[in-house]
DNA sequence: ACCCGTGTTCGCTG
DNA sequence: TCAGCGAACACGGG
């Protein structure tokens, strides 16, 4: 599920459903031991209860709430991973499967986090000084909220001999990028995924930060309609390339064919044809 | 049954 | 010292 755009999707439901609200319980999966950092399931769900949430942000594909508690401030750092998802629920619906946090609000909603693979992190941020959580503080900057730096840009590809695609997907280059826009920004860009960053001209790594931009404007286009309530899986594939082996190329005049292939252990879609 | 997966982290290697 | 690589994590879906 989660590249960037689902996740500032899930920051803008998580805003409307928590800002302003009471957490009065909170029930965390004792199974999920490795999902609650540090500490135990029982030890975060001690933490939360009672607790104001003041705020919720975003970095890449961090969330970032800010609580009020009775000692002051504290930060969540959730990760959603694979496969992790925030749901809000009437508190008399079932909780939806794999759920592993339960929060109930004041004004009688609840939400639940799930996640079947827990691949995600749920993190406790002391006096939610995410400035200075180490984590955070590596990720690169985000390329959905504010302008790509091309100086900036241009000197860390320069600096490696990885694969542009596979350099894409490091967080510290830029913060969100993941494994589909990755592709989708090679293609838009017209970039061969296997150049090695320090093989590409100015010129080249400017058509990649707009390309990346497009794509993840795109994505959160997508999903940016009033009628969603939930993201749910299935549906048409939104993608140009990226789970398209065997489909014409989209661009225009083109008339390749998307292929597939594997980059640090990662699918790839590209076409050779128009992708160089 | 088998293979694949929208992500990160850790340990090894050269 | 460090960039780069590959296994590991855990489970559902095709």
């Amino acid at each position: 599920m989660p590249e960037l755009p689902e996740v500032e999707w899930a920051a803008r439901q998580l805003g409307r459903w928590l800002v302003g609200r009471r957490v009065e319980a909170v029930a965390c999966d004792p199974r999920a031991r490795r999902l609650f950092r540090p500490g135990s399931p029982a030890a975060f769900a001690r933490a939360l209860r009672g607790a104001r949430v003041a705020a919720v942000a975003r970095h890449g594909k961090q969330l970032l709430l800010t609580l009020e508690t009775a000692r002051g401030p504290l930060g969540v750092n959730a990760h959603l991973g694979m496969t992790g998802k925030w749901v809000a629920r009437p508190a008399s619906a079932p909780e939806p499967g794999h759920a592993r946090l339960t929060l109930r609000l004041d004004d009688g909603a609840v939400v639940h986090y799930s996640d079947p693979r827990m691949f995600g992190r749920l993190r406790l941020v002391p006096r939610a000084r995410f400035d200075e959580w180490p984590d955070l503080a590596a990720l690169g900057p985000d390329p959905l909220a504010t302008p790509i730096d091309l100086t900036r840009l241009r000197a860390r590809l320069a600096a490696t001999r990885r694969a542009v695609k596979v350099a894409l997907l490091d967080q510290a280059l830029l913060a969100g990028v993941g494994n589909i826009h990755a592709s989708e920004a090679c293609w838009r860009a017209r970039l061969d995924p296997r150049r090695r960053g320090d093989s590409l001209a100015p010129a080249e790594v400017a058509r990649l930060a707009r390309a990346v931009r497009a794509s993840l404007r795109f994505g959160l286009a997508g999903l940016d309609r009033p009628e969603i309530e939930y993201l749910e899986e299935g549906g048409e594939n939104p993608f140009h390339v990226y789970g398209r082996e065997g489909a014409r190329c989209p661009h225009r005049g083109c008339g390749g064919t998307v292929e597939r292939l594997v980059q640090a252990q990662r699918s790839t879609y590209l076409c050779r044809r128009c992708q160089d």
